[in-house]
DNA sequence: CAATTTACCCTTTGCACGAC
DNA sequence: GTCGTGCAAAGGGTAAATTG
């Protein structure tokens, strides 16, 4: 008789002989129950197998406590700990995770919002894969849904965010080989060849030191102005030729790209990636 | 026949009432 | 006044029933 089709909190409360209120006061955790009753129901739902249904609760209270997040690659090692983190809070805190890939790519990334927002998630976190337009995004905010950014920031879009310091980081490390000896420190970067224009002028802007917008930079333009900054104060010259653009973030791309500069006359001594991934 | 209304899904919650 | 309980409505969307 139990396992037929599932037990609601009617069937529940009726195998208990109480209300259908009284049932759910016990079985929710709300309101005010005697110890009698409270016994009588938690017996007769065990007995039932009674499984509370998420979605009849999240009708009434507007809640589902379930976040959603929409992450660049969750094969990247980067996002995989990000996700971890989230997940350990999350769980923590009674609440439970729908994750999603953008690839990168808005318009998977809008998909996947308008997907999880369907879903009707308590709240958002996105790395949003395009920092200085995200209408998706601005929407969210405009319609009261809790956002929360990732790595990466959006112009014009005020919510919290989370994320380090690229500059001051990639500054550091790079004045860490300075400070060892290297003068010819080479660096590749995930910079795609289409924005090679805007690359050359960003390039010749940081260089010579003029001030930059720096918030919604891609954390690899941040990484580059940071190694940039740290020539700078060091006193040492950036060579173009040093800056190598391998298109995607993946250690292949690196690969293939790496050896033509270490082959090519007056080599780099020291090697500066922008993305984790390359490094390997 | 299309257009409109009703009935449900399952749970939470406001309200009323009784007991202490 | 506080606690314990039950009744009934409500919540968003849709299938089913009813209306014109």
């Amino acid at each position: 008789m139990a396992s037929k089709s599932k037990a609601t909190i009617t069937d529940v409360a009726r195998a208990a002989g109480v209300s259908t209120a009284t049932a759910g006061r016990v079985l929710g955790g709300y309101g005010y129950t005697s110890e009698e009753k409270k016994e009588q129901v938690l017996k007769a739902a065990q007995h039932l197998g009674y499984r509370p249904n998420a979605l009849a609760r999240g009708l009434i209270t507007g809640k589902t406590r379930t976040l959603g997040v929409v992450a660049g690659d969750i094969q990247n090692p980067f996002y995989a700990s990000v996700l971890r983190g989230i997940s350990n809070v999350a769980e923590a805190n009674g609440f439970g995770l729908l994750i999603t890939n953008s690839d990168e790519a808005q318009q998977k990334e809008v998909h996947s919002v308008e997907l999880l927002a369907q879903k009707q998630v308590d709240g958002l976190i996105v790395t949003p894969s395009d920092t200085r337009k995200a209408r998706h995004l601005h929407n969210l905010r405009a319609m009261g849904m809790p956002l929360v950014l990732i790595d990466r920031t959006v112009a014009g879009l005020q919510v919290d965010r989370v994320a380090t310091d690229n500059i001051a980081a990639a500054e550091h490390a790079v004045r860490h080989l300075i400070a060892a000896g290297h003068r010819r420190i080479g660096i590749v970067a995930e910079l795609a060849d289409e924005e090679s224009a805007r690359l050359d002028m960003f390039l010749a802007r940081a260089v010579v030191g003029d001030p930059i917008e720096s918030e919604t930079l891609y954390p690899s333009w941040q990484r580059l102005l940071g190694y940039i900054r740290a020539h700078r104060i060091e006193g040492l010259p950036v060579d173009p030729r040093l800056t190598l653009r391998a298109g995607s973030y993946s250690a292949a791309a690196a690969q293939a790209i790496v050896p033509r500069l270490m082959t090519a006359p007056d080599p780099p001594t020291a090697l500066f990636t922008t993305d984790g991934t390359m490094s390997e």
